[in-house]
DNA sequence: CTGAAAGCGCTTACAG
DNA sequence: CTGAAAGCGCTTACAG
């Protein structure tokens, strides 16, 4: 009895002089009306003792069950994911429940995700800002998913921002700052997350909008296409409202090398809030991105229990720093 | 059969003629010298026709391995670690393992990452960036852990960056640029890695260092401290070297408030390479963190196969951007 | 080169 | 409120 890792359920039964079942019971936290409170405080007070941990393998086996869900995200060095990973795990480990992040480009990405839901590898997944490609997959496994930050699907539960207030709050602000002619700074991708963007500054901002400019993610590509474009003029933009941190980093890194300074000569938004954000003082749309893989992950795991579909929406916040300021008198 | 959750090797077994052993033999590519070639072909070709898919939880249950391995980080939101992660999984995924990422700091943290190791939930655990207290805890596990960038552990096998060489590069382009007096930004952790830049420092530029400075990682109190510091003259200094692109960037934004010029007033050499130096252009000691990840992994796999201890040192390179450049003639 | 049988450690009906 | 027994889907000696 030494030895930890060959305890077994069977040991602290005949420890506590009670059934294997009821050590089972005990663990599963389901004792509760079944067992005598008597009963389960000696079995959780031998377990104790001998150190004694359930073999995940073998519940597994059993009962079906992996207690392992996976984050789908479309970029693990984006800082911003690392949050919604703390909140998810935050949510998933109480519960036993470990996440595993996948990218849903990599080769092993979202096809193989879906693959080991069904061979119940992993019971579930929670997918951030996925595209229509990736939504369609997910709608295959629609007990199993949970869309984080992808629209408003409507067979499959989801939790979003509340990107249109986000815009309007950002819109706002440049209004009364006094720009009368804003661009939009949009990254190569279809994810829904961006259409909602779109969506949300047309609505907000139609009568201001001057110019689209859609730029590369990769951070040095983006960069210089940013540059030519900056230095093109953005069709008079006094300022830039960039779909992401990222995208603001790049117009700022922009911006900086063609002489155009910020905030007098433009002023720029990001999204999302990362160390980037604070870093360069850009004012951003503020995601709660722990909030947002902690509530995502409970969405999941209830539904794996057996509720039926639920949606959420979680506020955003506007985040003012150095970036933005009235437009300068004479435009350059 | 039309249902693939159901599938079991005794059904591939079956529609193959052949023994539930030599399905098994197949799929763990232990067949070779065993199993006839054409058998072998039968029986993948079944699988495949069938959509076969080995149960894990049957796996571990019976092998006693648990097909996954956990990555312990100091900090899920550093997008460098998300870069070790991609090498990682790219190392662990076409073995069949899947990796878990750990915050060291977090609840369901280091300490529970190695009894998860005894209890077979994890085969083994790599370890970034550990501190004394968490290499002492890993030497527990001495089989089923590998350190990265964590020193020269002797009972223990490591993974790490060349560090001393990184800082010998910063320090010499320093110098060439005309620099006599060098501060060090430190952060206020007890990571192995920031006493070997100490050491790298110390024994690069003794002759030059004129000031030590310890702040916080969090990024708002780093920099709230930094520019005190900085107001304060640094003791004359007019580069300043720093640990890690992050405290790099809490420098760049003190500086800027305080109006100090960067690089013409102070200049400025962070570490790691990530979003944040290439967004400030910030030149960098580049760890080559999906590298790390990948030989990190790959040697934990062997040796969790029975090799012995092993070690392996990384290059790094001196990335140069427009945060470091000559002093100004005369001294703020 | 291949197969029959036992068993990994749980959970799940079922019986009381 | 509690227990005895079967079985989840593999892998592992062992026998041939």
């Amino acid at each position: 009895m030494a030895d930890p890792r060959k305890l077994t359920s069977k040991d602290i039964a005949r420890h506590a002089g009670v059934s294997q079942t009821t050590v089972s019971l005990v663990f599963r936290d389901a004792a509760d009306g079944k067992i005598s409170a008597a009963t389960q405080e000696r079995v959780r007070k031998v377990a104790e003792e001998l150190g004694y941990r359930p073999s995940p393998s073998a519940r597994s086996l059993r009962s079906g069950r992996a207690h392992m869900i996976g984050l789908v995200i479309p970029n693990v060095s984006d800082p911003f994911f690392g949050d919604v990973l703390r909140g998810s795990q935050a949510a998933a480990s109480p519960r036993g429940y470990t996440v595993a992040m996948i990218e849903s480009g990599a080769k092993a990405g979202l096809s193989d995700a879906i693959a080991a839901t069904r061979a119940a590898t992993l019971d579930g997944l929670v997918l951030h800002s996925p595209n229509r490609r990736e939504l369609r997959q997910a709608r295959e496994i629609p007990n199993g998913a949970v869309v984080l930050d992808g629209g408003t699907p409507r067979t499959i539960s989801w939790v979003r921002y509340d990107l249109a207030t986000g815009v309007r709050l950002a819109i706002d602000l440049l209004r009364e700052l006094g720009h009368r002619r804003i661009a939009h700074i949009h990254g190569d991708t279809t994810r829904i997350t961006f259409a909602e963007r779109d969506k949300g500054i047309a609505a907000a901002a139609a009568d201001l909008l001057v110019s689209t400019v859609e730029v590369s993610f990769d951070f040095d590509k983006g960069r210089d296409e940013l540059e030519d474009r900056i230095a093109g003029g953005l069709n008079g933009a006094t300022a830039a409202i960039c779909d992401s941190d990222s995208l603001a980093a790049m117009a700022f890194s922009a911006a900086q090398a063609r002489g155009v300074s910020v905030p007098d000569q433009l002023s720029l938004i990001g999204f999302n809030e990362t160390h980037l954000s604070r870093a360069l003082g850009l004012t951003t749309i503020a995601l709660p991105a722990a909030d947002a893989g902690r509530a995502a992950t409970e969405m999941l795991l209830a539904q794996l229990d057996g509720t039926g579909l639920s949606h959420r929406l979680l506020g955003v916040e506007l985040r003012r720093r150095g970036s933005t300021a009235a437009p300068a008198a004479t435009p350059r």
